[in-house]
This record gives structure tokens, sequence and C-alpha cells, in this order.
DNA sequence: AGGGCTAGGTGTAGTATACACACAGCTCAG
DNA sequence: CTGAGCTGTGTGTATACTACACCTAGCCCT
């Protein structure tokens, strides 16, 4: 079961952080060790508390690649299938800083409401 | 122009928060006020500093009205056309807190993620 | 020999987004 | 007195995204 445990967890918010934050997060994981590949990725990004759908992360890896912002080339494991291994390319590299910029962002607006609320 | 100012700013962002979080936006800023209209609400997200589709606010006030989270009346204004005013329901105020509780989550996963990055 | 983990995928129904467009009341300038 | 601009609420729709089911396959351990 690749997409976890499916139905004690479905209700009505199956994950917390929406998908459309997935390029950007997945961009985060790629520059901090500049080499990885997509379960990897979605190791990183369950370890921050969400729980994403590794289809959904080879998709976009792929529409990344596509985009020209990754490179890939398989590589094997020691334990394991091989592995299909992704590297930032120059023109990722700039719509990196943008997703690092737009998450930020995202955080900051997220806050001002939040604080918001909080005092009335 | 109620839509906003398309051909300038669109690029591939139109809006940093996702409008996944709409639902929570709006529950948000009916918890301030308790008695609010589209129109308002929207002003009240576009202050957090993001663009919002008031379409899109209107479709998920009715929705939310439709599971019973919202309840709605007609209310004239002094200076322009009659409002659809919402209030909370019980229901709606139990949903209202998880969505809050699910904003903060937001936050904190993408200031864990922002933090991991920060912190080579 | 089978279960569980790692690894990478496809298929698809249903939903959400983004944007164009419509309708209408009010106010103020010209 | 007409039109621009703001307030206010909607509909229509092509396209993109989500969530979930499902598939293949290597490796390790019992």
């Amino acid at each position: 079961m690749t997409t976890t445990n499916s139905s004690e967890v479905s209700q009505t918010a199956p994950s917390v952080l929406p998908r459309r934050f997935l390029r950007q997060l997945l961009f985060l994981g790629l520059s901090r060790s500049d080499r990885s590949y997509g379960y990897e990725l979605a190791e990183a990004v369950r370890s921050y508390g969400l729980n994403i759908d590794m289809a959904g992360v080879y998709r976009e890896l792929r529409s990344m690649e596509q985009k020209d912002l990754l490179t890939s080339s398989w590589e094997s494991s020691d334990n394991g299938p091989d592995r299909r291994v992704y590297m930032v390319t120059p023109l990722g590299s700039d719509a990196l800083a943008t997703a690092v910029a737009e998450l930020r962002l995202a955080r900051d607006q997220l806050s001002a409401a939040l604080e918001d609320a909080d005092t009335p």
C-alpha cells in the first residue's frame, strides 16, 4: 500500500496542507540535498507533519522536469529498487527561490489571519 | 472590476495562499463579527495580503450554507445594493473551531518546513 | 513462500480554480 | 441626466488538481 492506510484516516481533510504547496515543498527538499528522489522527498515532507500522496509527488516531479526545472537520471540502490534521482537546473534554481518566497509569504498571510482571530 | 486586475498580476501564482483555505478564512472572518457578507469577508481576507476570487467566495458561502454551517438572510444597505448576510450555526461553530485548528496546523507545518530550509 | 518495506508509476471520477461575464443599486462628476 | 466607478451578488465553464484505487518490482527477513 503506497498511499498509506486509506480507510482509517479519510473523512474530509485528508491532508491539511494543500498540494498547491507540493511544488514548493519539493523544491525545499531538493534545495537541501540538491540530489534526491521521490520517495525520499516525500519522507522529508512528511517529517514536517503532512501526509502527502505519493502519486502526486511522482507526477509533480515529472511535471517539473518537463518544465526544465529539474533533470533526472536513474540510480541503483543497495537496499531496494532503482531510483529516479532529480537535480535542480539553473532555471529551476530561480523557481526555487520564488517558491521559497511564496511559502514564506503564505506563512505570513496565515499568521496575519490567525493573529487577527486571536485578538478580538 | 470584481475579480481584480487580471492582466498585470497573473504569471503562474495568482494567489499565494491556495483557495483550499478559503472555507477556513471565511470562518475566521465570520468568527470576528458573527454577522457578515461576502463582499465584506472578501475585504477582510484581502487585508491579510491575499487576492481572492469573489466568485469563489460567493460559491463557498453558498456551499457552507447548504451544509448547515451558516444561515443567511437579506439585508438592505444604505450605500449600495442589498446584502446576503451570513451567520454561523451551532453546527458551523464546531466546524469553525476545526477550521482555525487546521489553519494553525498548516502554519506550523509551513514554519517547520521553512525553518528546516533556513538552517543548512 | 510470504509479508513488509522501498521505489516508481497509471487511471480516473469528482472537485476546485481562474477567469469571463451578467445584473443591479448607489453616488458623484460633468 | 448620463455615464463612470464602487458596492454587491451571482452564473458558466474549460482546465487543472485531488484523492484514491490499483499496478509492477526489487530487496530483506522469517
